[in-house]
DNA sequence: AAATTATTTGCAACAAAGTTGCAGAATATT
DNA sequence: AATATTCTGCAACTTTGTTGCAAATAATTT
């Protein structure tokens, strides 16, 4: 049952890589397969400890930086100096973003989520100010620790 | 003419310490004044670099930590894995910070700013989300560069 | 203003996080 | 199956952040 349960992900995994014309390779199977099966995003750290000794710590970074530019992850900058990686919407390419949506980050649990329904209201800049792009972090308690 | 006009900020800077509970040391000093200089925010490593050989790297960390607890300056969390720090308008204290205002990087000469005038929108989260706080970080070309 | 007390600093010694070049391994292509 | 291409792990390194403690500095008391 465990078998079964997989193989539709390994089919996803399989097709984002692919479809962005990367080698199918352990590592980047095993840390798709976490972004995957994560119901919120991950720090770093957090896809070296899941990995255990799986694979090297320079493999690890390599992966997310070629995530980053393939599109496949964005990122959700925090105040503890540890950026979190989500997966992107399928519509997200290599330069051009779809994720304007709202990240709300628990104090209870710790977890940062994707608050895909949520989008990220205007906002009026002074004058001069040109914006290319909107983050909006909100932090709090999430449904589950409530 | 340097010298009267520094007098003004060094008293400036001799409240906010004292107002604070703090003794007067040359390094909160120093890392106030940058502070009350700059007109954007900055991260730990600008404010090594700008004090030179003057202070210990610890000492730095340590200033800001205290700044922080003290409700002098606030964060401004960055994708860039270096949290930037600006000063607090005078109405937060320790555990009450009141800049709910809007932060912008610009992307090409990369300061930080914060627009203390600019209230960062309310935002209609799903149910069972309890915000407490609320971050908005907009990146493009600020009135500078443009 | 000198002595006492309390606080802060710098140093040293680490730990953790991130970077780079390169040879060998794995993947893709022919 | 052979070749070409890409990726990975290792080593060696730099940068960033942490902690304990003695000496230095600042605040308080006499
Ligand atoms: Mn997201
Ligand atoms: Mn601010
Ligand atoms: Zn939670
Ligand atoms: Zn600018």
């Amino acid at each position: 049952m465990n078998m079964h349960s997989t193989k539709q992900t390994d089919i996803q995994i399989d097709h984002i890589l692919k479809h962005n014309q990367l080698s199918v390779t352990d590592s980047r199977k095993k840390i798709l397969e976490l972004f995957l099966q994560s119901n919120g995003a991950l720090a770093h750290g957090d896809i070296e400890k899941k990995t255990g000794e799986k694979f090297d710590r320079v493999t690890v970074y390599r992966t997310l930086q070629v995530f980053m530019e393939k599109g496949i992850i964005h990122t959700i900058p925090t105040a503890d100096n540890a950026v979190r990686y989500a997966l992107c919407k399928d519509e997200c390419t290599e330069g051009h973003h779809h994720d304007n949506h709202v990240h709300f980050v628990c104090n209870a649990c710790g977890n940062t989520i994707c608050l895909e329904e949520v989008h990220v209201p205007e906002v009026k800049l002074p004058k001069g100010f040109q914006p290319t792009e909107v983050q909006m972090i909100v932090s709090g308690i999430c449904k589950e620790c409530h």
